[in-house]
RNA sequence: GGAGAGAUGGCAGAGUGGUCGAUUGCGUCCGACUUGAAAUCGGAUGAAGUGCAAGCUUCCGGGAGUUCGAAUCUCCCUCUCUCCGCCA
């Protein structure tokens, strides 16, 4: 959530910020909120002026009761009078204030996160800019590759009819040495980053809608989201969400920061409206394993933070031995809660081209005040929000997808790469094996 | 699913109609003592809105009601805990 104080001091910079996100000017739009947001000034003086005599005489009441007065006498029933009038107007404007700031709140939900002044200006994925490429003698060059969907079903550990059978399309069975190499990711994953200094959480899976609202899921990208129709619930679409959530409402304390996080949970998208891409393969499941790294931190380390984001995310590419680049996105193509964000892409053969495999955003303080999760300075008064970065650590199903192909010989078998291999227990897969 | 209890400031926990944004303890901050620290002692310390400021207003899970006046009384809802049932 945008500050609405600062919409309401720079209007113009806000929307030309704004502005940036989009091709297409107008898709984003403050003049009714501004107006809003002032009749709501005129109303809470008129209130809070009238609540004040109104306190003023049931005061003045107690006082004079106090001091023997009975409820007849003149001078109480005339106080009791002009209470009751201050009643009857404050019955008019309460509601009409509580519609008014509701209103403001539902724009502000709507409104995405101001990019970042370093963010690179563009109106789509075209303008995003590459920041540097690694592993160029690992790119795997066979000419007969095949893709991982085809191979990984040659090898009997990807599945995929029988999953459409079993719940839907999108879906996938993992299968034996398929199952244990998922396994293997996960837990080299989880291991580094542990290592790194992030404390491992295994959150739940299914939040509420407080907790997506926080993050920004909610209430703009519902459709987005399965939910569960009985009870107040969804499938969590990444780990973000529940991570991110743990610090909602609460008041932190200076020197709890940075507090660092990781989970493994699996992720659930609907994917709606991507019906046509990616129809084959690990790449965009509804259900997907991801290791989620995330950070809380004090807003003057943010940036700093995320630079080591990106750089915790990219060591398992590394570590792994896949050819990445990392690029960072334009304005035009930035997330929704994002003030700036860094996608690391792995190189898959089979495509020629690098597909995203982890997305690191500093959200600075948008989800912070959506989730109003604040931290006290001490010896300062008051508080401040506190800044908040997510990033993938990665993207499981993809980096299987990426080994698949990038680790495939001429023969069919699969190489494991050399730090699964006592995760694993194997140093490669071939078709039957155990 | 049945029965009961509860929800108060960073945390714990008092407060059952009037000056209560709320006793107290812990925590935190400042100071004294000390070579330093601990202990001890003294003081300060909730959040939000608005305003240049003084101030004013709001907030005791959420909503509605009674009243001149509600943390306190009434109703509804949500959530948490305990016991029972069921299941893992």
């Amino acid at each position: 959530m945008l500050d609405l104080r600062q919409i309401r001091n720079n209007p113009e910079e806000v929307q030309n910020r704004l502005n940036l996100r989009t091709a297409n000017t107008g898709v984003y739009d403050l003049a009714p909120i501004l107006k809003l947001d002032q009749a709501q000034l005129e109303l809470e003086s008129t209130r809070t002026s009238l609540q004040s005599r109104s306190n003023e005489i049931g005061k003045l009441i107690g006082q004079k009761m106090q001091q023997g007065a009975t409820p007849q006498s003149p001078e109480i029933t005339e106080l009791k009078t002009e209470g009751n009038q201050i009643k009857a107007e404050l019955s008019e404007l309460e509601p009409q204030e509580r519609e008014i700031k509701a209103q403001i709140e539902d724009l502000l939900l709507q409104l995405p996160n101001l990019p970042s002044t370093s963010t690179p200006i563009g109106k789509s994925e075209t303008d995003n800019r590459e920041i540097r490429t690694w592993g160029e003698e690992y790119k795997n060059t066979n000419p007969k590759i095949l893709p991982h969907w085809e191979i990984g079903e040659k090898l009997g550990i990807l599945e995929f009819a029988k999953a459409v059978k079993i719940s839907q399309s999108r879906f996938v069975n993992l299968i034996g040495i398929g199952a244990a190499l998922e396994r293997a990711l996960i837990n080299f994953m989880l291991d580094s980053q542990i290592a790194a200094g992030y404390l491992e959480v295994m959150p739940p899976i299914l939040v509420n809608s407080k907790s997506l609202t926080g993050t920004g899921q909610l209430p703009k990208f519902a459709e987005e989201s399965f939910k569960c129709a009985e009870d107040d619930l969804w499938l969590t679409p990444t780990a973000e969400v529940p991570l991110t959530n743990l610090y909602r409402d609460e008041i932190l304390s200076e020197n709890q920061l940075p507090i660092l996080h990781c989970a493994y949970t699996p992720c659930f998208r609907r994917e709606a409206g991507s019906y046509g891409k990616d129809t084959r393969g690990l790449i965009r499941l509804h259900q997907f394993n991801k290791v989620e790294l995330v950070k809380i931190v004090h807003p003057d380390t943010s940036e700093v933070e995320h630079q080591k984001m990106v750089k915790d995310a990219s060591a398992i590419l590394e570590a792994l031995k896949l050819p990445y680049r990392v690029i960072e996105l334009c304005t035009g193509d930035l997330g929704f809660s994002a003030a700036k964000c860094y996608d690391l892409e792995v190189w898959l053969p089979s495509m020629g081209k690098y597909r995203e495999i982890s997305s690191c955003s500093n959200c600075t303080d948008f989800q912070a005040r959506r989730a109003n999760i604040r931290f006290k300075q001490a010896g300062k008064k008051g508080t401040q929000y506190v800044h908040t970065l997510n990033g993938s650590g990665l993207a499981v199903g993809r980096t299987m997808s990426a080994i698949l192909e990038n680790y495939q010989q001429p023969d069919g078998r699969i190489k494991v790469p050399e730090v699964l291999q006592p995760y694993l227990k194997k140093d490669e897969i071939q078709p039957n094996c155990p």
